[in-house]
DNA sequence: AGCTCATGTGAACGGCTTTTACATGAGCCG
DNA sequence: CGGCTCATGTAAAAGCCGTTCACATGAGCT
């Protein structure tokens, strides 16, 4: 029988080899289970299969561990969002309305992530490099922000395209945060997330002046004049 | 010279006299200086002079002495959020920008109360007590959506008065957790969590056909045509 | 005066974080 | 190939926390 070389995954000596990833890996796992608080230093080494000592060749603290998936987050959420403005193709309005959903979309499905980098209480600034990943992700909604800003509607001041940003931002974040986790925190919607977070992304741009009532090439003519929340069905 | 009667705060025999009210506050001390995550069951026992195990003869566990601060914190809130829209008064649309403001301040102001509400990770459906709580401070949001509601111009559609209100919640949440407490989880602004979310709500209202440009009393005559976000100073 | 029960204590268990001294063996150098 | 070295892992221990249980205390009622 298959003996000593074949306990759990794959068998391993007194060295791991790949400990840092295994650890970080566990805790992706156990934090979107058990959420950052309830995630735990042991049980991370345990799950990877070493003494609770071992994680500190590896990371300083629990926090560091905490910091690094927070920055591994904000990587992918910066490559997820990068992904969803496409450059503003086809349209930028409709980009824009991508990245909002891209946005609730990665709370949605990395709540471990999403929980590392926005509800585990450690501050931004903490890290440098952490804050640089924090930015370098924001700068995608300045950017997206800064194209829609200079459409602008002749004739109205231009609205500037950072105080845009972090608008957009803003109410992602609120989106997400109070409604955007299947079932942690729930409250009652009538209406999905994506939905409210659609139309309160369109009110705002029509407030700015956008024509955003429907995409220039849909079919749109047969609409009654109704809001950007659609017709009550 | 007074003996045996006045060591520390109120001297105490073998029971406290207080203890829950004494822990509560506490807690509230606790929280607001290390975060929910770092606040301590102990800490909180030894603060309030007793022993480890005293806490348990008033609180199930630390989840749910969190949880009856939250609880509190929920019927603050309402409280503030109440006087602060003070039904309406003088106008619709000033009385709801104060509304904001109060979230803001009460989140700035009272960050152990905002975090055992939004951040301390316990399911607001765990206790019916505290949802009805929070329930009741939403409400408040949702009766001056109501109100407002009802002021939509003529010949628009109306919007849905909840859609209001959740988008209304969602910024104010945002901008609160985002940026606005004094140090924790920092970013650099261009200008004030309270000026952010002004400018927000009037472009949103503004894109649902409200007329925010000024109030109708004010001076307002002489200001060129600009946006919501005021004078580029 | 005496009883009772809410409230507080002390001790103990298990778990977690973190440190320290020690063990292992992978990679390199001659 | 032999041996050195250092990154990586272990065991043990200290200190803290949450939680429980048997027991002590005394406030308030009868």
């Amino acid at each position: 029988m298959s003996w000593r070389k074949d306990q759990g995954r794959a068998e391993r000596g007194y060295h791991h080899g790949n400990l840092k990833e295994a650890l970080l890996q566990a805790a992706l796992d156990l934090i979107s289970k058990k959420g950052p608080a309830g995630f735990t230093f042991a049980d991370a080494a345990r799950m990877a299969g070493v003494s609770p000592a071992a994680p500190y060749r590896h990371f300083r603290d629990r926090d560091e561990l905490i910091a690094s998936i927070a920055q591994r987050g904000f990587e992918q959420f910066e490559s997820l969002l990068t992904q969803a403005w496409d450059d503003g193709r086809p349209d930028t309005v409709s980009a824009f309305e991508r990245v909002g959903k891209a946005y609730l979309a990665f709370a949605r499905e990395e709540p471990a992530f999403y929980s590392a980098m926005f509800e585990s209480g450690l501050p931004v600034d903490s890290n440098p490099t952490l804050m640089a990943a924090s930015e370098r992700a924001f700068a995608i909604i300045r950017a997206a922000a800064e194209r829609l800003a200079a459409l602008a509607p002749p004739g109205t001041p231009r609205p500037p395209a950072m105080m845009m940003a972090l608008h957009i931002w803003s109410m992602s974040h609120g989106v997400a945060s109070l409604f955007g986790r299947g079932d942690a925190a729930r409250r009652k919607l009538p209406m999905s997330p994506e939905d409210l977070l659609e139309a309160e992304v369109l009110i705002y741009l029509r407030g700015l002046g956008f024509l955003t009532d429907r995409k220039p090439g849909a079919a749109a003519a047969d609409e009654k004049p109704a809001g950007p929340w659609g017709k009550p069905k």
